[in-house]
DNA sequence: ACCTGAACACCGTTCAAGT
DNA sequence: ACCTGAACACCGTTCAAGT
């Protein structure tokens, strides 16, 4: 409502808003001109820094990705990996069905490449060699990804259990 | 473009010219006044069959699932898991981001109880109680449905790495 | 009960115009 | 370069009417 500069508009204000709406009202809520709207300017003036409605859902998918805090190299690696399957469980979590939709093309995006570096980095500093440690890698993304499309009900039970089939699958991979 | 008795409509009717729209051109191009074209109806007729897009939506999915084959009690168990993960995989590839964004809903379906109820029947029978039994199912059901989520390129690269990260995960459950 | 039109309240996006 | 309107070609869905 303020005039003038107040209303630069800029990438990062876009996507902002975007996750704001996503989060508070489900990802069907948004489109650009209630996000328009929202940012007080017309639907037209987000084109300038999107292309379309389809780059800036990529943008916000990777932009929960990037968010993720990688571990550095102290605890023990089942630990390690622990920690980074939780948190990414946790982003994915705040709005499973609509990052998910998004995940065959971020896959091939800088913040996916950059998460599945320090995932394979850990297993790396296992021991295990490279093919090995691409494999393991990708059996655990694919978990962790699964684990959150296919939730139901209870939260509390819901970790409980994302632990329990985490530890089982850290068991299956035997220590190098 | 038959007339008359041959444009009678029905659920099974809807649900096949949807599942070919979905196949053929993207879930994208799913739009109820598309679909009734194809159907040679008007838009609204559909709505005698579907209370609204949402639910067709969810059928289609639900759909996929039902023809599945469950396997009948002959092969070792973890055969018989990988049999049953493979077809589920072949289904949800069709069109993964399209079926998967409706698993949250999906899993409380009688199509995904029956599924569940057979991935579990194979583990009893393997000799896991009835809470393992739960733990290991649904730890395979998501490695599987979040593995053709973040499906890259090459199809056949794809299933080999599909059946590695199985077999660990198989390693991981030991052999009661 | 099932299908038809027309109409309503939305969409994403193009484009020509303004600053 | 960035934002504005208006306009275009679509949507899902309600509703009153037809059979």
């Amino acid at each position: 409502v303020a005039k003038g500069d107040r209303n630069k508009l800029s990438r990062e204000r876009v996507l902002d808003a975007a996750s704001q709406l996503v989060r508070s009202e489900g990802i069907d809520a948004l489109s650009m001109r209630r996000l328009g709207q929202r940012l007080d300017v017309w639907p037209m003036s987000i084109y300038t820094y999107f292309r379309d409605k389809d780059e800036l859902l990529d943008a916000l998918a990777e932009n929960a990705v990037e968010e993720l805090e990688l571990p550095s190299g102290r605890a023990l690696w089942r630990n390690q990996m622990r920690a980074l399957l939780h948190d990414l469980r946790r982003v994915l979590g705040d709005d499973a069905s609509g990052i998910a939709s998004r995940m065959p093309r971020a896959m091939s995006s800088p913040a996916l490449t950059r998460l599945s570096g320090a995932g394979r980095e850990i297993l790396s500093r296992a021991g295990f060699d490279e093919r090995e440690a691409a494999s393991v890698w990708r059996a655990l993304l694919s978990y962790t990804v699964g684990f959150t499309l296919t939730a139901l009900g209870d939260a509390a039970a819901e970790t409980k259990e994302f632990e329990r089939g985490l530890d089982l699958m850290l068991a299956g991979v035997g220590r190098p």
